[in-house]
DNA sequence: GTTTAAACTTGCCGCGCGTAAAAAAATAAT
DNA sequence: ATTATTTTTTTACGCGCGGCAAGTTTAAAC
């Protein structure tokens, strides 16, 4: 007589398994750390009767769950969207639960999801910090209760790592092209901006320029917050309003700032592209999702979304797996890669 | 002696508060359960020991957590991700604590998240389903474990309710905005759209133009999944390739369409706008964070993100707290609004 | 001042699982 | 076959909190 009674908790599981409680147990913590036979009769017992262990009492007596926090600053902009997405997919890939948690761009929201994750108790936490706004003291805080790992934006000496991208390269790379194939860029930034990249890519900016013998060109544009393509419009307008510009060419600090400025161009009339008979250049930074479909589209250097998410996924799953913490902290950068289209 | 020693747990806070601990549980489970006077004592006593409460061992005992999940067909869509922060916003000020995730446009992700969200007892989930992919008998399945509400996209009879916007009417509204300032226009559609919504604008347009005497005029782009952009952009090349439009006006089916469409235009040297001369109109629907910034502006009609946020999110909570259950399915629809930019 | 209802305290059990220790069984090595 | 080693079983306890019941205090109502 098969009772295909009701299963209530892991001991009615055991029971109709055939198996000891604290096995099936072990079974859940670490799959391969029961005996290969007892595992099959655990997963066979498993599709008959779709038993899932409770995910609360499973943590309370853990000292360390198998949660990873995963934070951005913001995950109304397609590019963290896009990058936590791949985050994700490497943390559950590696057998551990993603939670992931937007700040919207406010330093005490990004405090307060480090708070609530700090309550599930975490095995580690994937951290792009919103950079300047970050109430630093406090993330540090957190990151000596939980191994943390930063990503995107780094915030100098927090958490056990950092994975990024080299913005010396990239931005290198993207003067460089633009200085041989015609007037050489003047650089579109924020005064004030939020993101510790951004002073990165004016500092490789203005070494760039140096190096070529080029005189830098700056043209820092007032807001705040994180309504980039909104800043960079208002800029752009300003900018194009001008009896004349410094230069045909303008390098955006990134690639939101960049579609709010072509957004502006279009708006006053003034032609963008390669092609446009003394018209404008313009180019970006990221890669955005979006930046494919803006009018012209976007030349831009990619970030290696991919292999950011793969690497600082991995050095968090090093460090929660080896038990090591505050070793040494590695900062691993990626380099960009051109993307050529029709704005530069 | 004031030993400021470590607070363990609620009967530890108990102690240093004065208040016995299952008055301490009260007040965790609402604060509005317990006297002022106690209340004030208590929270007194939270800001001198940051004590928080085990979340793990709270919602082991507890039936229904204070877990709200919210799940959107794909976060990496700004669309998506503005209304799932709205509702996350309502979510939280109503003091729920709002799990998000998003499928990815996966149905299998789509139920996987089900599956996860119910190891973790939500008081009730907000689901804005994928449509015509998603695996509905699963859905249902869920929807009668755990009380849902329906956003964005609708399901025949699935879950406790509907919130969404009407799109009789705002089709309705752009139909009649478009053929009072030039020609009607065709519709711009993918062929097999996942969107149940979709279909509606499809229906909505036909019933419109048949309303002010016109013949319809349906464009059905090929193409599966989520990238609605590229799928426009293919789509629109292909149409600006023909000797002859039907039509110059373009409505599209929703606004990453258009994005995409708009880019094929711009790629195409096609001009688009109210005041180009022998040019194109284009016109979207749904008020795209991004349709701002294209070239030129987009015409659009805005869905009501605050309002459809605000709605779902009461009737979930309404319906938690009230404790009634599938007395009748309300669907509850918003009226879209006009945005006139330059596209159209 | 008395009655009454509401709020609180005391004491206790249970939730579902982790985990430790010791005994038993299964497998591998000699 | 015997010994050594790994794996599983048995037994038992603890985690931190929810929730019940009965008694006690407090505040409100008469």
């Amino acid at each position: 007589m098969t009772k295909p009674r009701q299963i209530r908790n892991m001991e009615d599981f055991a029971a109709v398994s055939g198996i000891s409680r604290p096995t099936i147990s072990k079974y859940f913590n670490d799959p391969d750390s029961v005996r290969k036979s007892t595992r099959e009769r655990i997963e066979a017992a498993l599709e008959k009767f779709d038993y899932r262990p409770n995910m609360f009492a499973m943590n309370q007596n853990r000292r360390l769950t198998k949660n990873i926090g995963i934070v951005v600053p913001n995950l109304s902009d397609p590019f963290f969207a896009e990058l936590a997405r791949q985050v994700e997919m490497n943390v559950i890939a590696a057998g551990f639960r993603p939670v992931l948690l937007g700040s919207h761009g406010d330093a005490e929201q990004e405090i307060q999801n480090l708070d609530n994750l700090r309550m599930m108790k975490p095995a580690g936490v994937l951290l792009a910090p919103l950079g300047r706004l970050s109430d630093v003291e406090r993330i540090e805080a957190f990151t000596r209760a939980v191994p943390t790992v930063l990503f995107d934006a780094n915030l100098d000496g927090v958490g056990e790592g950092f994975v990024g991208s080299d913005n010396a390269q990239s931005v290198g790379l993207i003067v460089d092209y633009l200085c041989r194939t015609g007037e050489p860029p003047l650089f579109f930034e924020m005064k004030t901006p939020a993101n510790p990249n951004a002073y990165k890519r004016r500092a490789a900016y203005l070494a760039a320029m140096k190096r070529l013998g080029h005189a830098p060109m700056l043209v820092q544009v007032e807001g705040e917050g994180w309504d980039f393509e909104a800043i960079g419009f208002r800029g752009g307008s300003e900018l194009l309003a001008r009896p004349s510009l410094p230069s045909n060419t303008v390098l955006c600090s990134n690639d939101r700032l960049a579609i709010g400025f072509l957004s502006a161009a279009c708006e006053a009339g003034v032609r963008v592209g390669l092609g446009a008979e003394g018209g404008l250049r313009v180019a970006g930074h990221d890669d955005h999702p979006f930046s494919r479909y803006t009018c012209p589209t976007l030349t831009t250097v990619s970030q290696d979304y991919v292999e950011i998410a793969r690497r600082s996924a991995e050095a968090l799953l090093e460090i929660i797996e080896s038990g090591r913490r505050g070793r040494e902290r590695t900062e691993t950068l990626f380099e960009g890669r051109l993307v050529m289209r029709r704005s530069a």
